[in-house]
DNA sequence: CCGATCCATCAACATTTCTTGCTCAGTAAA
DNA sequence: TTTACTGAGCAAGAAATGTTGATGGATCGG
């Protein structure tokens, strides 16, 4: 049942997309430790809190991590379901690619 | 021993990079079928040889994909110990971030 | 209220990436 | 040879992304 990637490309390419920073890296990574607000992400990551929020978004946009709103805080946390797509695309590759020949040239 | 995915974050963005394109998609999903030579990438995907040549220098680069010279043709193929690496990185994010709570901002 | 905090968003600019057309080296076949 | 073909690489421009500083809405404590 699970569609190629090219299928829907567009959303693939997001999501790697997403994970093709440095620093979107260094936010995944820190999220991997739990839910965090904003404040938290930008002591941590030492950089502008514009710059933050544009990669939070990107992230967010791609589907890789969720937002909610508390109070005046805003908390990002990873979506697993996004993480698991990507493995399985991965996997799906793998899979495929497994022990083939190639289909002469010429 | 598997190192973290921060600690080499540019060469993990590089390898993300290279699958954040819908035409280097489309060649990955084309090498899945086995090693194929530039000539053949460029009859499937439509599209201009230099185009075509850019983005298999981009997925090289990034570790992607391996080539190799025979005659007057390049094949081209995935590397699976790449495809690898990054199942990988996505199983190591994936198992941290099992079952958190947040540290609570405030 | 008033001031402070949190953070998204905007505009302007800088940087990077992608595209296109061209050239050229290497190989092979006539 | 000469001609044809494969495919890398360059230069210039187009397009997409990222950065920075400033603004403003929302929420909260005093």
């Amino acid at each position: 049942m699970a569609s190629s990637p090219v299928r829907d490309a567009v959303k693939t390419a997001r999501l790697f997309h997403a994970l093709a920073d440095e620093t979107r890296l260094d936010i995944v990574e820190l999220l991997t430790k739990g839910e965090q607000c904003v404040c938290d992400l930008t002591d941590h990551l030492d950089t502008g809190q514009s710059r933050l929020s544009f990669h939070l978004r990107t992230l967010k946009e791609a589907g890789l991590v969720k937002d909610r709103r508390e109070g005046r805080w805003n908390y990002y946390s990873l979506d697993r379901d996004a993480l698991e797509e990507i493995a399985q695309i991965i996997q799906d590759i793998k899979r495929r690619t497994a022990g083939q020949r190639a289909p002469a040239c010429e």
